[in-house]
Parts: C-alpha cells; structure tokens; sequence
DNA sequence: TATTGTTATACTCTATAACTATA
DNA sequence: TATAGTTATAGAGTATAACAATA
C-alpha cells in the first residue's frame, strides 16, 4: 500500500539507518559510562583468569586476604558486596582448592578468619600480575595523569570523603 | 592448647581486626573502580525506575528508541550489548505494555525497526527525568569540571578514538 | 535477643542452539 | 549461503528464608 504515510515511513526508515547512533543522553550518566567501560575492561580480564580456574569475584577476594591476613568472613563479604551465603559457597570452593584457609575466630568463635594459604599467596601473584598487565593494555589510551585523574574521580563517587583523601 | 603459635594467632587476629580495609591493588584497577562506582549509582536508580516498572536496560532501550527512532533491533542490540535472544523478549514485554512499536522494515523485511508510540515517549521523558534528579543527587562530590572530566575519561576508555573525539 | 555463618532454594540475568523468514 | 529475529532452554549470578552455633 503505497500510500503517503507509508513513503514516509520508508524515508524515515531510510534516515535512521544512515544516522550515526545517538546516545547522548546516557553518554551523559556517569552510572552508564562506569558501565560502559567495566564492559569492555572486564571480559578479557575474565578471559585470563580463566586460565587459573579463577573469576573476577575470586581474585578480589584473594588479594584482598594477601593485603588482609585474618579479616572475618563478615568483613569481606561486606567489603566486595558478595552476600554471606554466597561468600560461604565461594570461599569453599577456594578452600577445596587450597587456596584459603578457614580458621574459627578465637575472640568471637562465631565468626570466622580467613588467610591464603603458601599456594594462596602463589595464585595470588600469578592473578595480580594478570590484572596490572592486563590494566595497562586496557588503559592504554589514557596518559598516566589521566589514568590517575580516573581513579581519584571514580573513588570519589564511591568511596566515603575521609577514605578518598587518603586513597592514592 | 595455649601454645605459642596459638598466641600469635590471636594477635594476627586481633591486629587484623583493629586494622582499616587494605586494597590498594583492587584500587589501582580501573575496571574495580569502575564497578564500585556503578554499584554506587545503580541501586538508587532501580528503586526509582521501579516505581514505572522499568529494569536499567528498559530505560536504556527507550532512552535510545526516542533519540533514535526507526533504527533495527540489530543496532539496537549491538548498542546496549543485549543479544537478540534477550532483546526480543525484553521487547515484546515493552510491546505488550503499548511502550513500543515493532514494524517490519520496508527495505529489508527480515529486520523490524522500532519506535516509541506516544505513551513510551511520556514514560521515556519521566524515566530520563529521574535518571538525571539522581544523576546529580549520585555525583554531588563532584564539581561540574570534575564530572565532565570523569566523563570523557571513561568515554576514552571505551569508546573509539573517533567517536570519543566528538562526544561531550 | 542479636550476630556469624551455613544450607537450601528461588529468582534474575546471560548465553547457546535450533528454528523461521527473508536476502 | 548468510542475516534478522524468535523460541526454548541451560547456565551463571544474585537474593531470600530458615537454621545452628555463639555472643
């Protein structure tokens, strides 16, 4: 049915596929470009963890027990925003593995402390090593001062005002 | 037992307890910081777009149909990198709702162009409102030279060189 | 009574394979 | 033969409720 309207669809049809994508609204959100870049830094990190049978939330979790031997699981779970049930099913995977060891708290024996064990620590440096290399190649495109302005401007979004002045 | 190895434990605990939260290395990664601060900002924006019973991705889709009306699933898909598997029942649901159109494409009939109807525009223009109330409520430790500097830098780090270049 | 951690389970999100129709 | 979109389904990730042990 060649009517008027249906030319006009036909053009404007024809107009939004020649347009370059306007997105300019979400390039305007923060949330949306925090997003955008986790995207596309994350799945080759991913990638190369695979390789050690890690993921992202398992390396988090094993450098921040190398930086804090003996925090409580309660600590953690908050720190890396993992829910207790699903922190207790990780970390008993990396505990399988010997990875991690779990030790009753002897000043509160309901909670429990966390420590890597030597293969731990191993692993540990092996992901780290992954991530800083993988970290420059992702930020390649940045000048060191610009790498830097990102981290500070990013920790102030999220980290509370007296941390984020400490922060590097 | 008291042993000596026991004693010292207790005292490993005990420090690690007292200590602040070392992550240093988490904090030296720009796609940790990326995902802190988009856990930061997304919650709050869920509990609101909840209230129009809109998902992130909703808003991003109508956010981007009214920008670019008439543009195919396919570059829709691409552009917010939801697979068409997913896209498709995440559109039918806002299809069902009268949010969107769905039209055979005149020049290619195996693609569909889409389009909000009058009634996806109202809630496009409410859900972009809140979107930017919260943007600002979100990033109110930043001054605005400091928020359009976050903003390209993250733009830098995912977008093409090109693209980033016009953008902001 | 409140807290730490666990178990079991449900829910959401994302990924994959096989299919239809158009080109 | 290749592409756009759909259906069905599987898998991973996340959230919730009920429980045991300890405080």
């Amino acid at each position: 049915m060649p009517t008027k309207k249906h030319a006009q669809f036909i053009t404007a049809v024809q107009e939004a596929a020649d347009q370059p994508l306007n997105q300019d609204v979400l390039l305007s959100l923060v949330g949306y470009n925090c997003r955008r870049s986790y995207l596309k830094i994350i799945p080759p990190f991913e990638k190369r963890l695979n390789k050690f049978d890690l993921r992202v939330v398992d390396f988090s979790v094993l450098s921040l027990l190398k930086a804090n031997p003996n925090i409580t699981q309660k600590r953690l779970s908050k720190a890396i925003s993992v829910s207790p049930p699903n922190l207790a099913n990780l970390l008993d995977r990396l505990e399988e593995r010997g990875l991690i060891l779990r030790q009753r708290n002897p000043l509160d024996k309901r909670s429990q402390t966390l420590l890597l064990t030597p293969e731990g620590m191993r692993m540990c440096a092996k992901a780290e090593t992954t991530a800083i290399d993988l970290e420059t190649e992702a930020t390649a495109m940045l000048s060191a001062p610009e790498r830097e302005q990102l981290l500070r401007l990013l920790q102030k979004v999220f980290l509370p005002a007296d941390d984020a002045e400490q922060a590097g």
